[in-house]
DNA sequence: TATTGTTATACTCTATAACTATA
DNA sequence: TATAGTTATAGAGTATAACAATA
């Protein structure tokens, strides 16, 4: 794949850094359009994005306290509470205290939450612009971004 | 780290479906690590995001009128008001009215304007995460979010 | 003293609707 | 009537600082 793209003289990092800022400039394009589709399913589900998110972010069979439920979203723990009392309302979490430790609230994921959070999981694992690609190209695509993820944030690729 | 169950040979199509939602959580979660470093780079200019982003969309060497900046920002025109009302208080662009369409106001790219949209392009088209992916890899990265581009709004991707 | 969750507050970003001045 | 830009306004999202309860 290595064509000999003369364009400035001796600049061989020239072509590199060409063809990163593409890249980059495309993965930032795919993701606005991925995410405009998700936010679409997701309202239809009834909740904004960012309590979609919250909720997607549960772990239905580890309750988590409020404060690691920010950390995994990288915000503020002062968003936190708004996002769950929505959620609370919809009757999707319920908040407890922890018995261990008074200062704590456990977020549990009720039985109509986990059948929303099944549907916002479904919202945010598919994309139209898949839809091209083989199945050895999409496994290219995956080793890829496999790659870059484990660059930027290693703990939280490994996670899961 | 749990270890994934990876299935090669003869896998049916859950496999595809699995592989997809892999790397569009992946997708998007390096897209928001990338907007963050971004954004960082962005304040450094004294810059918020959303002005930036519309410094970086207007051609200083074809003015355009807001309504155009509108469109390729993919925001209402309302917002453009305030986003340009900053840029013209940083002496980076300037308005200009139209004279063969009074309506309208053209937005130039002044000489300052011009240098801190080098830097801001400069922020917008690189990324730490590809520091691991050899010359080749980053080849065939290019050449895949090419092809999801292509699907996703081929009018857009093809300008520039 | 330190930490958890909360509240009050402010700023950014974006959308809708109504206004104005042109066409 | 229709369009370009503007204004007023509202809502979502996120951050900082201060507070009460608990450790």
């Amino acid at each position: 794949m290595a064509h000999r793209t003369i364009r400035r003289a001796g600049s061989p990092k020239g072509n590199r850094s060409e063809l990163a800022g593409d890249a980059i400039r495309r993965i930032m394009q795919i993701a606005s359009t991925i995410r405009q589709d998700q936010d679409t399913d997701i309202t239809q589900l009834g909740l904004t994005p960012a309590v979609a998110r919250a909720l997607y972010e549960l772990d239905p069979d580890r309750p988590l306290p409020a404060r690691e439920l920010a950390e995994q979203l990288r915000c503020d723990r002062s968003n936190v509470t708004a996002l769950v009392d929505r959620l609370e309302q919809a009757g999707l979490v319920e908040r407890r205290i922890d018995p261990a430790d008074r200062r704590q609230k456990t977020l549990v994921v009720t039985t109509a939450g986990r059948r929303v959070r099944v549907r916002v999981q479904q919202a945010m694992s598919k994309s139209r612009l898949l839809a091209g690609l083989s199945d050895e190209e999409l496994s290219d695509l995956r080793a890829l971004v496999t790659k870059m993820s484990d660059r930027g944030c290693p703990e939280v690729s490994a996670a899961e």
